[in-house]
RNA sequence: GGGCGAUUAACUCAGCGGGAGAGUGCUACCUUCACACGGUAGAAGUCGCAGGUUCAAAUCCUGCAUCGCCCACCA
C-alpha cells in the first residue's frame, strides 16, 4: 500500500510534467501494437515543418489529437498517433540560404551537392525542436515511429507514386504559364500564390495602325509587359472596333508589328474594350495565344529583370524600374492616353511575399481531374466525413474547379524528379530504378531533371507512406484508413484534398474516416498569428506560466466547432484555477481515502442518499463526455467536466460529506463514504485525463487503490452496479431539495446581512408528504450546510414571529431572526421576489390565455407551462401572505 | 466577382424552435478544520437592425448594416 504523502498547498506543474512524460515514454505507453485483438484507432499528425517552432495552431492541433488518442486508449483501443515532420522545401531552403548569406556566400557558390548536405546538417541540429515542444504539450505520439518526408522509405513512396502516375498519363511535362517567384527563383502552384489587393494604376496606351491613320487604345495594369505583346484583341461584337480585326498595329517602343484579332473573350465593358495580348506573361493571354497561334515573347526573366527580347533599352532592368521607364517613354511619344487609379489583386509568393510573375516555363504537372473526381465521390458517399460539414461546400467547390497542379520546383531541397533525358534521342525516362542506359536507343548519356517536387507532393502520401507503403506492412493493415485527420482549414486544399486523391488512387481506400476541421487561433483583431506580424503568443511561455494542463483545458474549452479562438493569458488563468481546485480537492480527499484504504477498494453494503446522488451525477457526466469527444464537441466535454468537478463534486458533495468523515458516524457509514469519495475522485481523474494528463497522473499515483499509470486505466462506464456509478433519479431529486432549501436560507443571510458565522434556527412547512419525508431525512445535512442549529419540519408550522420567509418548490422556509429582523428590509426583499414572480407569471398566463397555444402546442408543452404557472402562483401566494402579515405588524407598531 | 462565418451581460464566448447561460470582471459579506488560484450571496442583456414563418423565435426564412475569413486569370 502506498503511503500518504502530504501534497503541496498549490499545484506546481513544472517538475510534475517532466517526470510523468518521461515515465510514460520509458514505459512504452504511447506505443501502438502492429497486431492486436483490440480495435484500432489511428491518427497521423499534420507534420509540422522542420523549420517550425511551436505556435498556437500546433498547440491546439496537438491538444485535440491528444485528447482523442488518450480517450480512445482509455476506452480500450489500440491507438497509433503517427508523428513526424515535413521537409518544407522552399521554407527550409530559405532558412539555410539566409545562413549562407550571413557567412558571405550563397548556394550557387557552394554547389548543389554541398548545399543539400548543409540542409541535412541544419535539419539534424534544429529539426528536432518542434518535436521537443510537442512533447511539452503532453502529446502521446508513438515517437519511435517518427517519420520525415525526406526519409528513405518515404522517398521510395514518392518515387513510386511519381512513376505510376507518369505511366498512367497523370503526370506530364509541358510549357505553360505558371506562377514564378523571382526571389525564390522557382515555379509555384496556384495555391501557393496569395492574392493581396494593391493600389495600382490602369494605363491606357495607343498602338498606332501599321497602315493608315489612327490606332487602338488598350488598357493595362502592367505596362512593361507590352514589350512582349504579340497581338491586340477586340470583341467581334464591339461596334467601336468593327473593321479593325485583321489589321495590324505597330507595337510602340519596339520595331514589331502585331495583328489585331477578334475574340469573344474580350469584355466590352472593361477599359477601352481593346486587350493587349502577352502570351508569355499572362494566363489569359496565353490561352488566347494558343487559340490564335500567336508567338510568345518572354520579356521578363527568371530573376525578375527584363530580358534581351525586351529590347536593348530595357534589358537587364528590374521589372518595376522598367515599368516606370516604359510609361515615361510612351508619354514622350504621346501614346499614353490616361492613367487611372486602379486597385486590383496582385499575387504574392506564400513563402517570401515577393510579387509573383506569371511566366511561360517548362514544368511538370499532375493531371488532377481524374483524381479530384475520386476525392469528391468519397465525401459525397460518406466514406469520409468532414466535421463540421460546413466545409463540404468549400471542399467540393475547390475540387470541382481544380486546375492541373504544377509540381516541379527550381530549388535544391526536396525529392529530385525521377526523370532522365537521353542526350542521344531526347527521350524521357521515368522508372523506379535509376536508368543506366536509354531503353529506346541504348544511349548512356542520361541527365536527370534538375528540379525537385513540390513539398506537398510528399505530404499528400503521408497517411500511407509513414506506414511503410509501398510495402504491405502490418502497420498499414492495422491502421489504414486512419480514424480521423485533425487539422485547421488553411491546409484543406494544400493537404487534405491531395491526401484524399492520392490515398484513394493508390490504396483503393480513403485515408481517413473523418476529417475534423478545427478553429484557427487568431490574435485580438482576428488576424492569423504569424511571426512576421509579431502578434504571436508563445505557447511555451503559456506552459511556463500556467502549466500545460491549464493551457490544454483552455484550448479544449474554447474549441467550439466552426469558430476561431482568440486567446489571452487572462483567459487561461481561469483554467489554471480549475486545475488548482482539483488539486485541493485531492488534498482533502486523499487523507480520508488513505485512512481507510480497504474501504476505498471494497463495495459497501449500502450507500447514503448523498453518495448515490454524486455517483448518479458522475454517471450522467460520463454518459455525456464520451460521445462529446467522439463527435469532436471538445468544448462541450470540457464544460461538462468543469461544471461537475467544481460545482457539484467540490461545492456540494465534498462540503456535505465532511461531517460524515469528521464527526461521529459508524464505521460502516464512514467506509461507504470513503468508497464513494474514492470512486468518484478516481472517475473524475479518468475523465479529465485526456484533457489534463499531467495533474491527473500525479494524483492518480497517490490514490491507494490504483496500480500503474492512469494511461492504463479504463474509461468508466456510466452504468455499472459494481462501481456504484449508476443513475439514481430519486437521490438526485432529494439532494436537489436540499440544495434548494440551503440556497434559500443562504439567500436570506446574504440579503439580510446576517453574518455567515451566526447560527440560526429555521422551520419548514413542507409542500407535501414526499418532501416532508425527504426534508426530515436530510435535516442533518441541511442544518450543516445552511449553518442552522435547529430545523423543524412540520406540516402545521406557522411563521414564527420575527422570521424571514422563502419558498422553494412549494416548501415554506422560515428563518428565525427574532430581535434582528429588519422589517423594512424583509419587506423590500419579499417585494423584489414577488416582482420577479409577476414577470414570469405574465409570460405563462399570456400563453395559457392564448387559444391558439392551447389548441396547437403539443400536450407536453402545455402541461409544462401549466405546472410552471401553478408553481409560480403558489409561491407568489405564500410570499404575499407573509408580506401582508408583516405589513399588519408594521401598521400596529 | 463568388462563397463562408460572426454580431447574446463590461470583456471573452456557449446556447441555435418552448422558462436568457458560463468564465473573467464587478458589488457585499466571510480568512470556517482542501483551496483567498477560495466560499456565500448579489447586480448586470429590447440575444446587430427591419420584415416574415409559427400557437411560440436569440434560435428558422428574407433583406440590410457592421466586422472577419476563404476562393477568383477581368486586362
Amino acid at each position: 500500500m502506498k503511503p500518504y504523502e502530504e501534497l503541496a498547498k498549490a499545484y506546481e506543474p513544472k517538475d510534475v510534467e517532466k517526470r510523468w512524460y518521461e515515465f510514460w515514454e520509458s514505459e512504452g505507453l504511447f506505443s501502438a501494437q502492429e497486431k492486436s485483438g483490440k480495435p484500432s484507432y489511428s491518427i497521423v499528425i499534420p507534420p509540422p515543418n522542420v523549420t517550425g517552432m511551436l505556435h498556437m495552431g500546433h498547440a491546439l492541433n496537438a491538444t485535440l489529437q491528444d485528447i482523442l488518442c488518450r480517450f480512445h486508449k482509455l476506452s480500450g483501443y489500440n491507438v497509433l498517433w503517427m508523428p513526424g515532420t515535413d521537409h518544407a522545401g522552399i521554407a527550409t531552403q530559405n532558412v539555410v540560404e539566409r545562413k549562407l548569406a550571413a557567412e558571405g556566400t550563397d548556394r550557387h557558390a557552394v554547389g548543389r551537392e554541398k548545399f543539400v548536405e548543409r540542409v541535412w546538417e541544419w535539419r539534424k541540429e534544429y529539426g528536432g525542436i518542434i518535436i521537443k515542444q510537442l512533447k511539452r504539450m503532453g502529446a502521446m505520439c508513438d515517437w519511435p515511429r517518427e517519420r520525415f518526408t525526406m526519409d528513405e522509405g518515404l522517398s521510395r513512396a514518392v518515387r513510386k507514386v511519381f512513376v505510376e502516375l507518369y505511366h498512367h498519363g497523370l503526370i506530364y511535362q509541358g510549357d505553360y504559364i505558371i506562377n514564378w517567384c523571382p526571389r525564390c527563383r522557382t515555379a509555384l502552384a496556384d495555391l501557393e500564390v496569395e492574392h493581396e489587393p494593391l493600389a495600382g494604376h490602369l494605363y491606357q496606351i495607343t498602338y498606332p495602325l501599321a497602315e493608315g491613320e489612327g490606332g487602338l487604345t488598350v488598357a493595362t495594369t502592367r505596362p512593361e509587359t507590352m514589350l512582349g505583346d504579340t497581338a491586340v484583341a477586340v470583341n467581334p461584337e464591339d461596334p467601336r472596333y468593327s473593321g479593325f480585326s485583321g489589321k495590324r498595329v505597330k507595337l510602340p517602343l519596339t520595331d514589331r508589328v502585331i495583328p489585331v484579332i477578334a475574340d469573344s473573350y474580350v469584355d466590352l465593358s472593361f477599359g477601352t474594350g481593346a486587350l493587349k495580348v502577352t502570351p508569355a506573361h499572362d494566363p489569359n493571354d496565353f490561352t488566347l495565344g494558343q487559340k490564335h497561334g500567336l508567338p510568345s515573347v518572354k520579356v521578363i526573366g527568371d530573376d525578375g529583370r527584363m530580358t534581351e527580347e525586351a529590347g536593348a533599352a530595357y534589358a537587364g532592368m528590374d521589372r518595376f524600374e522598367a515599368r516606370k521607364k516604359v510609361v515615361a517613354d510612351l508619354e514622350a511619344l504621346g501614346l499614353l492616353q490616361k492613367i487611372d487609379k486602379h486597385e486590383h489583386a496582385v499575387g504574392h509568393c506564400y513563402r517570401c511575399k515577393t510579387i509573383v510573375e506569371p511566366n511561360l516555363s517548362k514544368q511538370w504537372f499532375v493531371r488532377t481531374k481524374p483524381l479530384a473526381d475520386l476525392a469528391i465521390e468519397a465525401v459525397r458517399d460518406g466514406r469520409t466525413r468532414i466535421v463540421p460539414d460546413t466545409w463540404n461546400k468549400t471542399y467540393f467547390d475547390w475540387l470541382e474547379n481544380i486546375r492541373d497542379w504544377c509540381i516541379s520546383r527550381q530549388i535544391w531541397w526536396g525529392h529530385r524528379i525521377p526523370a532522365w533525358t537521353c542526350a542521344a534521342c531526347g527521350q524521357i525516362i521515368v522508372e523506379m530504378e535509376d536508368p543506366v542506359k536509354c531503353p529506346h536507343c541504348e544511349g548512356t548519356e542520361l541527365s536527370q531533371d534538375t528540379d525537385v517536387l513540390d513539398t506537398w507532393f510528399s505530404s499528400a502520401l503521408w497517411p500511407f507512406s509513414t506506414m511503410g507503403w509501398p510495402d504491405q506492412t502490418d502497420l498499414l493493415h492495422t491502421f489504414y484508413p486512419t480514424s480521423v485527420l485533425v487539422t485547421a482549414f488553411d491546409i484543406l486544399f494544400f493537404w487534405v484534398a491531395r491526401m484524399m486523391m492520392m490515398g484513394i488512387w493508390f490504396l483503393k481506400d480513403v485515408p481517413f474516416r473523418d476529417v475534423y476541421i478545427h478553429a484557427l487561433v487568431r490574435d485580438a483583431e482576428g488576424k492569423k498569428m504569424s511571426k512576421s506580424k509579431g502578434n504571436v503568443i508563445d505557447p511555451l511561455e503559456v506552459i511556463d506560466v500556467q502549466g500545460t494542463d491549464a493551457f490544454r483545458f483552455t484550448l479544449a474549452a474554447f474549441a467550439a466547432q466552426g469558430r476561431d479562438i482568440k486567446l489571452s493569458m487572462e483567459r487561461i488563468e481561469g483554467f489554471r484555477h480549475f486545475i488548482n481546485k482539483l488539486w485541493n480537492a485531492a488534498r482533502f480527499a486523499l487523507p480520508h481515502i488513505h485512512a481507510r484504504p480497504e474501504a476505498a477498494a471494497k463495495k459497501p453494503a449500502s450507500r447514503s442518499v448523498l453518495d448515490r446522488y454524486i455517483l448518479s451525477r458522475l454517471s450522467r457526466v460520463i454518459a455525456k463526455v464520451g460521445p462529446d469527444i467522439k463527435e469532436y464537441r471538445f468544448n462541450e466535454a470540457a464544460g461538462a467536466l468543469y461544471q461537475f468537478t467544481w460545482h457539484e463534486f467540490c461545492d456540494w458533495y465534498l462540503e456535505a460529506v465532511k461531517p460524515i468523515l469528521y464527526q461521529d458516524c459508524t464505521d460502516e457509514e464512514k467506509d461507504a463514504a470513503v468508497n464513494t469519495l474514492a470512486t468518484v475522485f478516481q472517475g473524475v481523474l479518468t475523465c479529465l485525463h485526456p484533457f489534463t494528463p499531467f495533474v491527473t497522473e500525479e494524483l492518480w499515483q497517490k490514490l491507494p487503490q490504483t496500480e500503474g499509470s492512469i494511461m492504463k486505466a479504463s474509461w468508466p462506464s456510466s452504468d455499472d452496479p459494481e462501481t456504484g456509478i449508476v443513475a439514481d433519479q430519486e437521490a438526485e431529486d432529494t439532494i436537489a431539495l436540499v440544495v434548494g432549501v440551503v440556497t434559500a436560507v443562504r439567500n436570506i443571510r446574504g440579503e439580510m446581512n446576517i453574518s455567515p458565522s451566526a447560527v440560526l434556527s429555521a422551520s419548514v412547512r413542507p409542500s407535501g408528504e414526499k418532501d416532508a419525508a425527504g426534508l426530515s431525512r436530510m435535516a442533518g445535512m441541511i442544518k450543516n450546510l445552511a449553518r442552522l442549529s435547529e430545523l423543524s419540519v412540520d406540516g402545521a408550522a406557522h411563521r414564527p414571529k420575527g422570521s424571514a420567509t422563502a419558498v422553494f418548490a412549494g416548501n415554506e422556509i422560515f428563518v428565525s431572526l427574532s430581535g434582528v429582523l429588519d422589517l423594512a428590509k424583509e419587506t423590500e426583499r419579499l417585494q423584489k421576489e414577488i416582482g420577479k414572480l409577476d414577470k414570469d407569471l405574465s409570460k405563462t398566463s399570456a400563453k395559457l390565455n392564448n387559444e391558439d397555444f392551447l389548441a396547437k402546442a403539443p400536450e407536453e408543452v402545455r402541461q409544462k407551462v401549466v405546472a410552471q404557472q401553478e408553481e409560480l402562483a403558489e409561491k407568489r401566494d405564500k410570499l404575499t401572505a407573509t408580506l401582508d402579515r408583516i405589513k399588519e405588524i408594521q401598521a400596529v407598531q
